[in-house]
DNA sequence: CCTTGTGCTGCAAAAAATGCATCGGTTTTG
DNA sequence: CAAAACCGATGCATTTTTTGCAGCACAAGG
C-alpha cells in the first residue's frame, strides 16, 4: 500500500541503525533515503531519529510514531479482509506465532482443516520462544500466539489456555515405561536431556526441581524438540514434552508418560493476541477453531502409548 | 501529513457524490483526481465507489475504508499529541459536541480554566443536537460530546453521568414563583414555550406530558435555548431548562424552579466518546476535568434563586 | 435533438523523487 | 598521530510521477 511507504522505510532505517545501510537493504539511494526521513519528520513536526556519531536510532517519538504505524498497518490489513469478506470471496492471512511443540502434528493439521474451509486464506507460521512470541504479538508481526507458559502476559490478551501436564518421552524399553505415572525424582536417575532456559518446560522442570532439591543433571541441553526426541531413541535417555506436541501411537517405539503433579504443577498452553486489537475475519476466525481444537487437550495426560 | 492525501481526497469526493465536483473543492483538476481514486483503488484491491450515471457513492467497502482512514487520521493526531507532551510542550487540540445548554456558561469556564494550566491547547466547540453529537464521536470529528439524553448510545462511552431535574424558567413575578417545587400540570396552565423536538428537555417534557394525559400546548417553540430564555421576560411566559445550563443571581430577574420528580423523571447529562478510542491526552485531561466539574450538579435543584 | 453533467483517457507540461558526487564530521585503525 | 572507514547532509542533473488540458463516450433532462 502506498501511503504506508514512508513507514516502510522508517521502519528499515530504524532496523538497520543506519540510514547507508538501510538504503542498501531496500534497494534505494541514501541520499534519496535521507531525505525521505526528513521530509517526513518536518511535515510531522518532531524528529523521530536521534543522529548518532555512528548512524541513527528511534528517540522516543520515533517509537510511538512506529507503534503507531504498526496498528495502522494491521488494521488496514483488516479492513481488507473485511472487503473480502464482504465480496464473497473470504480471502486473508493469517500469521501464528507459536512453541516449537505445536509444530509437528497439532498446527499443521488445524491449518489443513481450516484451509479445506477456506482456500483462499494463507498462513505464515513461525516459531518463537515464549519471549519472542510475544514481542511477535505486541509489534503486530504475528496475529496469533501459541505458546506455552508465556512470561510476561503484558499486552496478551488471553483467547484460551488449556493446563499441560509435562510429560516424559522415553522409549518402550525404558524402565520407566512400566508405571503410568513417574515421578520426577525417578526421571532424573536417568539420564535425560532438557531444553534450553528460554523454553516453558524447562522453566518448570526448574522450579520444580529446586523445590525438589534434586538438581537437573542433563546429558545433553538443546533448543530443539525434534532433536530431544530423536536422541532418546539412541542413549534411552528421557525427554520432556507436553502432550500436544507429540502423539505416540501405539506401533510407536517410544511412549509418553505423565510426571505426577504431586511433583510438579501443570504448565498453561495459552493462545492469545495483542490486547485490545481486533483482529482481521480469518485470523478471529482461525483462532476460534484452534481454541475448540485445544479444548480436548485440557489436563489430557499423554495420549495413546 | 502527505499520506493521508488519499484519505483526504477520498472524503471530499464521498462528500461532494461526484468527482467533478470534489475536484472543484479541492482546487484540483478532474482527472488527475480521478485517476488518484483509480490509483488508490487498483493497489487497495476493491473498488470503493460505485459509479452512479450522475456521479459516484461510496460501496460497503469503501465505507469500511473511511471507518479506517478516520481512525487513523484521529490516531495520528493522539500520537503527535503524545510527542508534543513528551517534549514538555503539553500542545493538543480538544473538539467538543455539545447540547446548547452548556454554551453559555459551563463550557465557557471550564475551557477558561483548563486553558490557564495548559495555554497550547487549543479548542473547537460545536453545538450539536443529540443525534448529531453521537454521530460526531462515531466519525471521530470530535473528541467528546457532552449531551442531555443521548438517542442512541451505540458507540458512545459514557465518561460521566449526572441527572439533571428538568427546571422552569420564570420571571420573579410569575405566580410559580411563590412554591419552591412545581408541578407539571400548573406550568402547562400557564404559556409556556418548548424546545423543538431534537431537544432532549423536549423528549422528557413529551412522555411526562403524555403520562399525565395534559397536553402541551405551547405558544412558542424553538431550536434556540437563548430565544427561549428571553421570550419568558417579555411575555411572562414558562421555559424548560437544565440547571448546569443557568446561573439565576439574586439579582437577576428570572428564577429558576424544580418540577417534582412525581411528574418527570430526572434526565441525564452525559459525558461521552467513541467507544473502544484512546483519546489524544489533552482531550482526555480535559474530559477527566469536566467529568469533575460536572460532580456537584448531580441531582442538583435550581442553583440560586 | 440538443444541452448538461458524468467518468474516463491520451498527451504534453509541471512537479516530485531519485541517483551521483561530494562535504564536513566522528570513530576506528594502523 | 594520521589515515581510513563510516556516518548524515546537500547541490545538481536525471528520471519518475503527477497534473492539467482537451476531448471521448455515455446517460439524464428538457
Amino acid at each position: 500500500m502506498k501511503h504506508l511507504q514512508t513507514f516502510h522505510y522508517v521502519e528499515g532505517v530504524a532496523r538497520a541503525g543506519s540510514i547507508r545501510k538501510a538504503a542498501d537493504d531496500m534497494n534505494i539511494t541514501a541520499s534519496a533515503l535521507n531525505r525521505r526521513i526528513q521530509r517526513f519528520e518536518e511535515e510531522f513536526g518532531y524528529e523521530i531519529f536521534e543522529r548518532l556519531p555512528r548512524g541513527v536510532r528511534l528517540n522516543p517519538a520515533g517509537e510511538l510514531l512506529m507503534q503507531h504505524f504498526r496498528v495502522q498497518a494491521s488494521d488496514l490489513r483488516r479492513v481488507q479482509g473485511q472487503v473480502a469478506d464482504l465480496s464473497g470471496e473470504r480471502r486473508g492471512h493469517v500469521s501464528v506465532a507459536c512453541s516449537q511443540a505445536l509444530i509437528p502434528y497439532f498446527l499443521p493439521a488445524q491449518i489443513a482443516a481450516y484451509r479445506q474451509n477456506h482456500p483462499g486464506v494463507s498462513f505464515s507460521v513461525r516459531v518463537r520462544d515464549r519471549e519472542a512470541a510475544e514481542r511477535e504479538l505486541a509489534e503486530f508481526s504475528s496475529d496469533l500466539a501459541l505458546v506455552f507458559e508465556p512470561v510476561h502476559l503484558v499486552d496478551f490478551e488471553v483467547l484460551m489456555a488449556v493446563p499441560q501436564i509435562i510429560n516424559i518421552l522415553i522409549r518402550r524399553d525404558h524402565p520407566l515405561a512400566a508405571k503410568p505415572v513417574v515421578r520426577l525424582r525417578d526421571c532424573l536417575d536417568h539420564p535425560h536431556v532438557l531444553p534450553t532456559s528460554q523454553y516453558g518446560v524447562r522453566a518448570l522442570l526448574d522450579t520444580a526441581a529446586a523445590l525438589g532439591s534434586r538438581p537437573l543433571n542433563p546429558i545433553a541441553e538443546s533448543d530443539s524438540f525434534e532433536f530431544m526426541r530423536h536422541y532418546v531413541r539412541h542413549e534411552n535417555a528421557v525427554a520432556f514434552q507436553i502432550p500436544i506436541g507429540l502423539h505416540c501411537g501405539p506401533d510407536s517405539d517410544c511412549v509418553m508418560r505423565p510426571i505426577s503433579t504431586r511433583d510438579m504443577p501443570p504448565g498453561n498452553l495459552l493462545l492469545g493476541q495483542m490486547r485490545g486489537r481486533t483482529l482481521p475475519v480469518a485470523s478471529a476466525r482461525f483462532a476460534q477453531g484452534l481454541a475448540q481444537a485445544m479444548e480436548p487437550f485440557r489436563e489430557a495426560n499423554s495420549p495413546g502409548g
